[in-house]
DNA sequence: CATCTCTCTTGATAATCATCAATGGGGTTT
DNA sequence: AAACCCCATTGATGATTATCAAGAGAGATG
């Protein structure tokens, strides 16, 4: 995990300071209190299979990604580990924790890509949240959604059977990419979102590959295209 | 769903609220703002089997349980039901959707025996929320808490076959009963836990038996003892 | 360019789990 | 007490999916 240098660090921090304030957790700070924020934040630049923390670890700073993603997972009791979510840039991470009494991450978090991220103090933060009151009903509006997001996750894991949920990561997928075309990106590895759907990469592949031979999608390396949205929608 | 009669309810209001002081939605609040805020709700006395609201439906309410036991659980798809949370008495439930714009049910709740609640207004407690400060605080802390209540769900419902999703279950359980004694009741009906896990009553069945067979516990009816935690720590 | 590595794919097999069906028990109602 | 209902259990069967193994393709590296 390698910090940059401080100039390049002011350098940057500078250049993607713009970004923070479209999130939610900036986006109510002041300009004098969103600048006093950045100067205490730390640039990070970490190779694909870095760590950022471990779980368990002490939770004293949280994460924005300026680039690449991040993976956040635990560890089973039998040592294999469950994708919980896969965070692309401009979002932040481990923020949550701040408001716990008992600050531990709960979760490891390693790059699946080279990524630069900003490292933000809890206390820094907490400070400022104490002086802004609106500040906290947008963050208390942003904790619900996540939980919500949470609950939407265990309704796929939930699903009978595993195309189920493969279709269903495949609708929301289409939800998310702007403009409802048909055709979109897999934002990481085929692997990477197996885990996440908590099925074996072998059976992910094969689900695809029974969509295609019912002419339901297409799909060459990570572009996917919907032939039939319909039967996508309905299926079973 | 009946609502008991004015006088009656004053009194049940009476008589409960010091409840609700324990609860952390309304610990931060002013003897004052308190007993507005009672004044303000409404008393819910539901059968077993009846609904509180359906997925979907606008939230302007949100619950406290007094006695009895809610399931909340989502409508499939393939119309069956998934089990998110069983709420037991002595605990809120809905109250995030207060901060998020949309708000919509994203679940339904049913009593899955008789059950007396408390339901509060969502603009009320938003009115009251704006004046303080640290109260908002206290809800950022519980909301986050919330949130790794679903990582943790999550992670359960990601182990690869059942019966570590049951082990893990009986852990929590014994984990969440006071005095680490190894001995507890199973809080509901065996089809409801099976539910929560995403396992058919019938496959929680044979688990058990399973672990009877193996000494690792014993089970009457809904009472059961843990024989021998260390094997049930590393169940495999 | 060749090699290496990593991901993805495909096949064969075994384990796991859902489903269907039938029975027994505990509690409640009439 | 009898009838009833809901829940729990047990057995048999079939579908689903993990696992093991091997090969193909793409990108990175020397």
């Amino acid at each position: 995990m390698g910090m940059l240098k401080k100039e390049g660090a002011m350098q940057f921090q500078k250049i993607h300071g713009q970004l923070l304030r479209k999130h939610h957790l900036f986006s109510a700070l002041s300009d004098q209190e969103l600048e006093k924020l950045i100067k205490s934040s730390r640039v990070i630049s970490v190779g694909r299979g870095e760590f950022l923390f471990q779980q368990n670890e002490e939770a004293r700073q949280f994460y924005f990604v300026v680039s690449g993603c991040i993976k956040l997972f635990r560890t089973l009791p039998d040592g294999t580990e469950k994708i919980i979510e896969l965070v692309p840039s401009n979002q932040t991470f481990a923020e949550a924790l701040m408001f716990t009494s008992q600050m531990v991450y709960p979760v490891s978090s390693q790059a699946v890509e080279p990524a630069e991220l900003f490292s933000f103090s809890n206390s820094n933060y907490l400070t400022l949240l104490k002086t802004s009151p609106n500040l906290s009903l947008i963050l208390l509006g942003d904790l619900s959604r996540r939980l919500r997001m949470r609950l939407g996750e265990i309704e796929v894991l939930s699903l009978k059977n595993s195309t189920h949920r493969v279709v269903r990561y495949l609708l929301t997928q289409i939800a998310c990419s702007d403009s409802e075309s048909p055709q979109f990106n897999l934002p990481v590895a085929k692997c990477l979102i197996a885990g996440q759907l908590a099925i074996q990469p072998e059976t992910f592949s094969r689900i695809i590959h029974k969509l295609k031979e019912e002419g339901i999608i297409d799909m060459k390396g990570k572009e996917v295209t919907v032939l039939n949205r319909k039967a996508l929608d309905n299926y079973e």
